[in-house]
DNA sequence: CCTATTCTAGAGCGGACGTTTTAGAACGCC
DNA sequence: GGCGTTCTAAAACGTCCGCTCTAGAATAGG
């Protein structure tokens, strides 16, 4: 052991998460995100090794502390419907008050078609938001607050893929009504055939 | 008068335009897009004024030669049921083709959040579309041939966020069943509620 | 206290960026 | 046939890029 570090970990992460997340992972230069997280570029290459490792796990903090966060909590606490509802409210509150729009999301577009490593990590954390969305048409399908009808799997990607339309067009025609109403009728579609079910 | 253009502008913006399609307005290089355009950097921008006035070029001639042709062809051929479906279809037959994905939504989440000029043309895009689903659903609900329950206007929004998603998706995560399953949900839900339609 | 190790600070690496300048070649018009 | 204009070609502008090097400050163990 020698000098220790002067700078907390999680700040400095902090700070250069919110970077990438503003200006996306090309536009953010390193002198960029030294600037943010108070430190100068030998510090940060000193202490995670390159931009785009810095980018990984900021990506994977991100990650964690927001999807999969959200996911767990829907999960434990809210009945499969609830938690579906719950979701793309959220998706939609958050789309229009933070302009940053969704770190995975927009790295879907910008970075993954050209580096097959974050590539694999965004399809696959994708991958994990489906199974959620799955495993909450399966059991709403199971205690009947969602339509039986149609196949659980689709409805899965369906809901998947609204989430991903929400958090484009937020970003660039951000108007309440228009991400509302797009949530409101993907909602519509889970409803089963009789207005009336089990309590 | 002096001296012509050695160049066809109809051939130097088609490689323009795809090199903006497949790597994005800031990964572009001048020298990049001297290299696809046979042209020397100096000529480009006799030509074309700058590398920002080029991409909104660029932009808006595709979207005439793709949006807004399909538009015009779908609504000038096909029922409106037909149509919608038809489109959506075309859709995810070409996310799943073409890697470059679509150099509007591209541009929707790379450009837009920092381009006031340019974010203001992506919006009026993504509305024209939005209009064209909405006249869609209109007819369709006038004819029959789509549910006559669900609001038009929001269920045109929930076409176009789900054109959106599933031009993100393609990009991370390009899987045949994942595209073709969101598709067939979205408009399952045009259905009319009993399967009988007036023919 | 001394040494070894790890940190910070800042200058500097070669190269690429968007753009402009300079030089000269090709054409319409008087 | 020269003139004026517009083109092409190539070098060069200053700036920023991701990254590294050198120097010195700080700390733990012997």
């Amino acid at each position: 052991m020698a000098r220790a570090r002067e700078f907390d970990d999680d700040a400095v992460l902090d700070a250069a998460t919110d970077r990438f997340w503003r200006q996306g992972y090309a536009a953010t230069s390193v002198r960029d995100l030294g600037a943010a997280m108070g430190l100068v570029p030998a510090s940060l290459y000193n202490a995670f090794g390159s931009k785009h490792a810095l980018f990984a796990l900021c990506l994977d903090r991100y990650l964690d502390r927001n999807m999969r966060e959200r996911i767990a909590r829907l999960e434990a606490r809210q009945t499969p419907r609830v938690a579906i509802e719950t979701f793309m409210n959220e998706i939609v509150a958050r789309s229009l008050a933070d302009p940053r729009g969704c770190l995975l999301v927009n790295s879907a577009l910008e970075v993954a078609p050209h580096d097959a490593e974050i590539g694999t990590v965004i399809a696959a954390r994708l991958g994990e938001l489906e199974a959620f969305f799955h495993r909450c048409v399966l059991a709403g399908q199971r205690d009947g607050s969602i339509a039986a009808a149609p196949p659980a799997r689709d409805l899965a990607r369906l809901l998947l893929t609204t989430v991903m339309g929400l958090r484009v067009l937020a970003r660039s025609k951000p108007e309440p009504v228009l991400l509302r109403g797009a949530a409101r009728q993907v909602l519509a579609l889970l409803d089963p055939p009789f207005a009336e079910q089990s309590t």
